[in-house]
DNA sequence: ACATCTATCCCTATTTATGTGGATTGTAAA
DNA sequence: TTTACAATCCACATAAATAGGGATAGATGT
């Protein structure tokens, strides 16, 4: 059975797509269509609908991965995602996997798993790297075994828009005051949407506020 | 001439020196000597002093690239040095050139560059992406070309290394009675510490430190 | 010897951020 | 039609960060 598996790479880094492809091209059932180097060239790519699977970084200019996500959600488009990030963030794991990504691969993995992902996300399969494997069975430690009850979202909180909006401000240097302002909302109500991001983010304070951004591109 | 240039490559991330690898094996003039995952390995590996070139990323973990080059320049050891990094900011070039750094690629550029960049280096030349090029050019627009007077240091105050201490703490969400008590030192020098940090910065608040620290890779 | 820089500390005052404990409206799902 | 959640607001209290003005001891460099 020779036919091969296509597939599309998007990184902003033209270093690592051209790693990826030396790896890929050592497999012969899987061949590279092509590649973006924004999320803005993913999303005019996509409609051509000429690869079985999107090899897609979450950091990218313009659109970032987890827009470009959204977008092929939205349009119930048929190819499988792989997420590349270089973070082993739980919660990004759980935002894609969400958004109907099939696997993710951190970016300290050797190539020989990107091979193995693609194989085994083309038959179907999920695939994550060991430390993100690793990481979620900690998360869940302790937690409900039984029978059919998907582990709830407890701990994994998906932010309101509108806590992201404010969660985007308070990254860009803005004061309580100056969101308020800016928003045109009372500074209370500020307040209480920096609570419930501490509260949803599990950090300490606005600083980690900051660092969770970054973290899971919400910049 | 047959002597072939010995690289050695620092990334934590392995796909990316999978790539590079790849790259650097179409030239056979130059040659993969290893690599390291982390910055500690660098220092380790550095004593062998068996390659010619390395090639060095600023964002790893134990050690990341700036102190890996600062123990460098300590043991005066004679390796030429090419950074790699996400980011192209100037201040971060600033910083690495006085630290010795031959030359500065940054992530986004084509393989093809990395050969050129190592054959540069080489041959005892500095070589800077073009992306870099282009931003110092723009920072130093309109500004003296006279005789022998380098650009002053302005714009790239460094931080002590005290300063940097307290703004890695900052990052990891500790307070300022926190730092004072891990650092045994008073909160007062602390602050001392935060207006130098904001002013040299040129932020408006922790959240801006925080933002610049991940820029600057001080994480 | 003098200037510069680093690390350390202090006071006063104002502005922000965090914590506790609420409330109301509207919408969307169950 | 309850239930749930998003978005909005409030008061009160404490803690922390920012802004301004200092100071001193020690190291380094010229």
């Amino acid at each position: 059975m020779k036919n091969t598996i296509k597939v599309h790479i998007a990184d902003d880094h033209k270093i690592l797509i051209e790693g990826i492809i030396a790896v890929i091209n050592t497999d012969n059932c899987i061949e590279v269509e092509g590649y973006s180097l924004t999320g803005k060239q993913v999303i005019d790519w996509i409609k051509s609908n000429s690869a079985d699977i999107l090899i897609l970084d979450i950091n990218m200019p313009e659109y970032d991965g987890i827009e470009v996500l959204k977008f092929i959600r939205q349009k119930k488009i048929t190819q499988k995602v792989i997420i590349l990030s270089s973070y082993d963030d739980v919660k990004l794991v759980q935002e894609v996997i969400n958004l109907g990504a099939n696997g993710f691969l951190s970016k300290d993995s050797a190539g020989l798993h990107i091979i193995e992902a693609i194989n085994a996300v083309h038959k179907g399969d999920q695939y994550f790297s060991d430390a993100i494997k690793n990481n979620l069975i900690k998360l869940y430690t302790g937690e409900n075994v039984k029978l059919g009850n998907r582990p709830e979202s407890t701990i994994l909180n998906s932010l309101t828009p509108r806590e992201i909006e404010v969660l985007k401000l308070i990254t860009d240097e803005y004061s309580s005051p100056e969101i308020a302002n800016k928003l045109n909302i009372s500074q209370s109500t500020v307040d209480t949407y920096r609570k419930s991001l501490l509260k949803k983010t599990n950090v300490k304070n606005s600083i980690g506020l900051a660092m969770y951004a970054v973290k899971n591109n919400i910049i």
